[in-house]
DNA sequence: CAAGGTATCTATACGGCGCTTAGATATGAA
DNA sequence: TTCATATCTAAGCGCCGTATAGATACCTTG
């Protein structure tokens, strides 16, 4: 009607409707789940109509990708400081922890970011190229603390296994067949040590025990 | 109209109708994967209503309950046929094999088995109670080669780290990162066995190397 | 500043989904 | 034979992902 308002709260063009909505997916992940976060939901928070999101993303794989991708970055990051405060071959560990930690405290985030990649049967590219990324820590920290680098298939497989390893334990980490394991153990935190230190998480150096 | 038909393909009343929709979900799932797996093309492949299923499960969740059951039946018959070819400690690895095999052989089952399990965050009675199921099996192989039955925790956690070893790399072994190594190890189950092998998945012999 | 192309958004619609309700049909016990 | 009960169908609700067409604002070009 009249021009009365000087401001529109939300003007017809959004502005920067991509990421709002990567943003209004992660509220809408951590309030209600997985399974609330439809296209339509996630518009709907993000204060647009139901076929906006299309102009930003081909569909809701690629949406679901993008919320992915920060995940992936704020576990790289949460990693490498959770390896920084302590050294040696410690830091192996402290790389299992966190990584477990994250997928513990952010569950259906940590979900969403597997269910990309095994919908594209692969991590996502940055995980394995970016020098900071996840599986590449797991790597330099292994050589760096032992692991023979010229050994690269036992590098690999040692890489390969903490990662599964870890993966496995972030998935059943919430099962209640552990509960009495982890209470024996002083708290959630003290299991995922013990069940990483029992896996093959550090490199055996150059030859078995 | 007429009673010409002495016979009807498919009376009123199915006769049997809750195992053959949980058939009817098998089947889908192999040929058409798990995201095509509704209740209503169950029903479809069943011949009966949409709403039918409803006289026979509570829900869409409780019809998937019970495929997955019948997954973990199965999976059970095949790690101990497994774990019967070979004798002592391998056994142990035989069992692994299995399991990842299993779920590589039957990935969509195997997530509809892990995703029931995960919504009520924990395994089916059955896998842990029954004594021929997976997770028994491995406990009692430990304990039947070199594990401390005395040393409960030290067994539990054995096992805990070698069902979420086993997991993980179920989970993780279609993705292309480990193509590479699988080629140089020599097929797939080889990755298997030496991912396997890499981990704790055998009791260390009262006390560590 | 005007004109018009382009990017962005809305409105509407389609078929499929899980699930509910009401009513039809067959079974089996009295 | 009767009739309660178990089993099925038909129809419909609100949600979903997605496609299309048209409205609106921005951005260049002159």
């Amino acid at each position: 009607m009249s021009e009365a308002k000087s401001i529109e709260p939300r003007p017809y063009h959004h502005g920067d409707l991509s990421s709002a909505l990567v943003d209004a997916a992660r509220r809408l992940l951590e309030a209600e789940g997985p399974s609330a976060l439809s296209l339509r939901a996630v518009a709907r928070e993000a204060g647009v109509s139901p076929a906006a999101p299309y102009h930003h993303f081909k569909d809701k794989a690629e949406l679901l990708d993008a919320v992915a991708q920060v995940g992936w970055d704020v576990l790289g990051v949460q990693m490498a400081a959770a390896r920084d405060q302590v050294e040696g071959i410690q830091q192996l560990t402290a790389l299992g922890v966190a990584y477990v930690c994250f997928a513990r405290e952010n569950p259906a985030l940590y979900r969403v970011m597997y269910d990309a990649a095994r919908d594209k049967d692969e991590l996502p590219e940055g995980v394995q190229e970016n020098k900071d990324s996840a599986y590449c820590m797991v790597r330099d920290t292994m050589i760096a603390h032992g692991a023979d680098p010229n050994a690269e298939r036992h590098l690999e497989l040692a890489s390969a296994a903490a990662w599964c390893g870890a993966h496995g334990l972030a998935e059943m980490a919430s099962f209640k067949q552990f509960d009495h394991l982890k209470q024996e153990l002083g708290g959630e935190r003290a299991f995922f040590e013990a069940v990483l230190n029992h896996m093959g998480l550090f490199p055996k150096p150059h030859g078995g025990c």
